[in-house]
DNA sequence: CTAGTATTCAAACGATCAATTGAATATTAG
DNA sequence: CTAATATTCAATTGATCGTTTGAATACTAG
């Protein structure tokens, strides 16, 4: 083969990839998936798309090698296949953020005014922790919890706020996360915190870009 | 606006970024619009397409955000729109290379037993520059050199290698870089400069992956 | 102004993609 | 075994993408 046909063939195969991420429905379903596994079921409720269509992106994800998959009784799980997949997807965002203007307006009217709540850049938040300066909380329900989350984080489920607020010590700064940026649930849990008196603020990232960076991570008990 | 709308436009707008790298053509063209700014003439000899549909493929770059473009007398030079939009690259190359099969046959096609050559990762080289112990060489074009290099590289056109064999002393160790990783000019410099009793090493990314990391770079003069 | 060059636009074709539908397969419960 | 569930496959339709072609626009040189 030429040099140039080989090096045509090469950029085509990275093309590949770029356009299984070219599909909002798919990285919708990739940023779900970052937060660990699931079913295609659990996923296609997620998305509100139907069962046959959310398993036709994931396999268009899976025959790039983005996503993997696991067979386990009659259901299917699928998993990010590594940590490069959530840098890119982070690049991503970030290159459209950047300069998408489209993107921008979108973000500053998804986020409305609730952007004003500081956000932790989360070396920042590392470094906080090991002073023990402040409280993280992961605000995420508590399936998405045990399946994996920041070391140290306590969970409290947003739907479950009032309930815990007893447990969280009203003298030290509480930080929540949830599923990413572009998630909700760590921003209204700051909200509802301040509201009654707290010191709250959010993590920038959510979880998925917590444990690409590498930062410590626990799964399993609570 | 609902914020499930707002969600779904906002992943499409997203998606349309992504959809923008989806081709193999323009990921060339971003390649070399990555080295330096371009016209549109010069890329389409450099690709090898038709000026009409390299027009095309650029104002497609253009619309996401990824390009920006500068007119002057007749022609029109575009230029990558930011850092991020480089990384951005890197992470989908990075993704591709790691997870896809078919990718990793066809570099190592493209390479072939070349890669037998290591590559010296940016960090080392930078460290060992600093102590005066390698020189830098910068094998690409003059033309591109002088758009713009790594600090401290000298310029020795692939093309004119044997012609300025005398200025390189035999003693320290040269490090070529090019255009990036997909790129042979730096492996071809390396071979033939060990072929004359040179230690030689080629840098592992090019220079868009050199400037958009922040390092040293020098415009301008030689 | 005219001729020439660089770039963009517009229309047209075939190829590929997204979503829906209904059926097929694989696994578990009983 | 049968019934029920989870997932995938296959076929269809409408929409979008990539390339080519030829013309239109914008600028420069003379």
């Amino acid at each position: 083969m030429s040099t140039d046909a080989v090096k045509r063939e090469l950029y085509q195969s990275i093309a590949k990839v770029a356009q299984a991420l070219a599909s909002g429905n798919r990285l919708q379903l990739l940023e779900f998936i970052a937060q660990g596994e699931r079913s295609v079921d659990a996923l296609a409720a997620m998305t509100g798309m139907s069962v046959a269509n959310t398993s036709q992106h994931l396999q268009a994800l899976r025959q790039v090698g983005l996503v993997a998959a696991r067979k386990e009784g009659q259901r299917v799980y699928y998993r990010v296949a590594g940590d490069e997949v959530v840098r890119l997807y982070d690049a991503l965002r970030l290159a459209a953020e950047s300069r998408v203007a489209e993107v921008r307006q979108l973000v500053a009217e998804f986020l409305d005014d609730k952007a004003a709540l500081e956000a932790v850049p989360a070396a920042e938040l590392l470094a906080r922790v090991k002073k023990g300066l402040v409280t993280v909380i992961d605000v995420r329900p508590a399936e998405e919890y045990a399946a994996g989350h920041a070391s140290g984080a306590i969970n409290v489920p947003l739907d479950a706020l009032e309930d815990c607020l007893a447990t969280l010590p009203k003298k030290r700064e509480v930080v929540a996360y949830c599923r990413g940026p572009y998630c909700l649930m760590s921003l209204e849990a700051v909200l509802r915190l301040r509201k009654r008196g707290w010191k709250a603020r959010r993590l920038e990232d959510g979880f998925p870009e917590w444990k690409a960076a590498g930062l410590p991570v626990t799964s399993g008990s609570r």
